[in-house]
DNA sequence: ATTGTTCAATGGTTGAACCATTGAACAATG
DNA sequence: CATTGTTCAATGGTTCAACCATTGAACAAT
């Protein structure tokens, strides 16, 4: 039951007191805009007054008001122009946060490959699901061409196009989900997808194309758990590419630099 | 085909010519700091260099060096303490931004209601299904533990406990489920709906309770199936409290602040 | 063993200055 | 008329040299 606080007992000083926050004034000023635009005063293409009006208005320095929009800038929420129609915007791109923070939690170590492939095959499979039922004849054509274009670029042998290629192909499907939120999960997992093409070069047409193709088929008849079923299978099979080469990678390395050139 | 570029016809600038970045120091200073992190020379709780040891290495000014330090903190990559032994410390919470960032991205309409309903179906299936799978005796007991202290609270009217016990049942399910990226994300959707609380209060636990009770008895019988069911069931229970709550409030304030008290 | 005191290091803030970029207004040119 | 310079004011980017407030450790006093 709750005890009556201070009723008579020692008391324990973590119960009744918390520590007197020394807020910075540029968090003070972060606060403000966030507030103005979770109340939609601010929205997003709006300009912000200038550094040196809000420098005035906060009763602040021009460096403090820096460090505040500088903040919000890299939480993705303002976006910074310099010139004569320069100034801070309320941004649309908010989404690139979340991708950058994904990466770096990664980076961290504290996101490791087995939960990313996880992450990857509910957010893939949800997405296939959901193009099932909502996907207009507009993104069914869009996804055909994308498929079409890897493998195009494939066969001139333009890496860096089949993969491009390859990459968009998810963020369009997330899109066709109609999901926003899908969208973006779905870009923070190429984004750390593509650091590992990088290492170690994308995953070969032979692997992905025919599976893209079948699930092509399974989309257009709008049969989702096929769908699932080869989505699943495709990023299982990426997975194992990655995870092969990378294994290569610093088994050579560590057996000497053999290079194999 | 891939034409040679610049044989001998009119050539598109925008095809040779990327825009000049006009770099600033402190973006250079960030993305420094970042490489050290990905190249693992920065691990979670290391120190960075004093901001004024930081401006003569990187030869810039220390306002310089604050913003770039500023703009990762509010990144979460790292934390600054002030003091004798304060500086900059490589953060482990990451987390945060990606939870604020989500909230942000909601508070400015790109995530909508029915977006988030969605999403929260979706992660919380998954975890469910994984808990079934993986989950120790002691996450059950936890879970079983907290469902204890909700319904204490509830029966005690202390709506603040009983709400945060609701919270942490997500929590802890999401942790069971062992895959830190769903625990985030969860993290990030119970951010949002702890707003709506906020606004309308949280649903009352005749309607919580039997459910949850529901959902253990499937998880504890690892009935996947079950328990995805029963999450789902639930998950779209709550959506439909905060919907027709919201939906009240505005109706009666539309109407002319007609108090029903 | 507890309680002050001092002290150096660190982040937080200030204010004034200067630079570089940008776009708009306007003039010059063909 | 259309194009091409020129000027100009506004804005962000950066610098410098201070000063303040906080923190914890070392040390003294009790």
């Amino acid at each position: 039951m709750a005890r009556h606080a201070g009723a008579g007992d020692l008391m324990s000083a973590k119960v009744m007191f918390a520590p007197v926050a020394g807020r910075r004034a540029s968090d003070e000023i972060i606060d403000q805009v966030r507030a103005q635009m979770e109340q939609g005063r601010l929205r997003a293409g709006d300009r912000l007054p200038s550094e040196r009006e809000l420098a005035e208005t906060f009763r602040v320095s021009r460096n403090t008001v820096r460090e505040a929009v500088r903040s919000l800038e890299s939480t993705g929420l303002l976006e910074l122009r310099k010139g004569a129609t320069g100034g801070a915007f309320v941004s649309d791109q908010g989404g690139q946060a979340i991708v950058s923070a994904f990466g770096d939690l990664f980076a961290l170590g504290i996101f490791r490959p087995e939960h990313l492939a996880e992450a990857r095959t509910i957010v893939g499979s949800s997405v296939a699901r959901l193009v099932c039922e909502r996907a207009s004849e507009a993104d069914m054509a869009a996804l055909s061409a994308c498929v079409a274009e890897a493998s195009a670029a494939g066969r001139d042998g333009d890496l860096a196009a089949r993969s491009a290629a390859n990459f968009e192909f998810h963020r369009l499907l997330a899109e066709a989900s109609g999901n926003p939120i899908l969208v973006i999960l779905t870009e923070a997992i190429s984004e750390i997808n593509r650091r590992f093409a990088e290492q170690v070069g994308p995953p070969p047409n032979r692997v992905i194309l025919p599976s893209r193709r079948r699930l092509m088929e399974r989309l257009l008849a709008r049969d989702a758990d096929g769908a699932v079923a080869e989505i699943s299978l495709q990023i299982r099979m990426v997975e194992r590419f990655y995870a092969r080469q990378l294994g290569d990678k610093r088994g050579a390395a560590s057996a000497g630099q053999a290079d194999a050139g």
